[in-house]
DNA sequence: TTGACGCGTACCCATATGGGTATATGATGA
DNA sequence: TCATCATATACCCATATGGGTACGCGTCAA
């Protein structure tokens, strides 16, 4: 069955380091594939390929302007991701040599409910 | 060349929902491998391989426990993720309307320099 | 020492993935 | 209409991935 697809998942979508490096890109504006290619050191097909992972899983959006198309960034789904990450964060805030006391005190403030 | 190692990248480790999931459990407290799997409705075998990937990712630890072995949580890792999707934050916010505005007015101010 | 647990690994398999190259498709300008 | 630029797709390939099953290994109790 192997993984999930990755056009369906943000998570898989951002999996990717060549991906990534297409969103901080974005960040400065829109811009066209070959472009992009070229910052990316790699042929056009390979990033027009990235970009329709990140197309169809709605991270990016394209409008085309005469010969070329535009990429754009939609971070809307990042915040999905930021979201789910920020639920860990009273765990790595926490002292790891702390983290079984205060599993315990959760616990027992549980029981004492 | 297919993907980068999915033991060396955390945003490869978590894209895996079953991971994501087990990482979810793991807030809990620490828990035996036949515990989460159990939970997660999948054999034994297929809980270790995920638990081992993040194991060498670094966002679940283990000690041994007589007969068991425990894991437990260490989302230090995730706070990278945490801080990468932050970094899109005011892409998110900006109604996306206006985004093309707000890039003029950033490319403006470059230029005003 | 033996048997039962709890777990990790080895294998095998179907499939998804990313890269590369060649080529189809679309739009523009002469 | 034709040549050209900008992109997306189609293939082909090597490989990573996740799932399932069988099994090896260490630990504990009797």
């Amino acid at each position: 069955m192997a993984r999930a697809a990755t056009t369906s998942d943000v998570f898989n979508a951002i999996a990717e380091p060549r991906r990534r490096e297409i969103l901080v890109l974005l960040r400065a504006g829109e811009r066209p594939v070959t472009e992009l290619a070229q910052e990316l050191g790699m042929p056009q097909p390979g990033a027009s390929k990235h970009l329709r992972v990140l197309r169809e899983v709605g991270l990016v959006r394209d409008r085309k302007s005469g010969k070329q198309r535009l990429y754009s960034l939609d971070a809307r789904e990042l915040r999905a991701v930021h979201e789910w990450t920020g639920g860990f964060e009273r765990f790595w805030n926490e002292s790891f040599d702390r983290l079984d006391t205060y599993l315990q005190d959760i616990k027992q403030a549980k029981q004492e409910e």
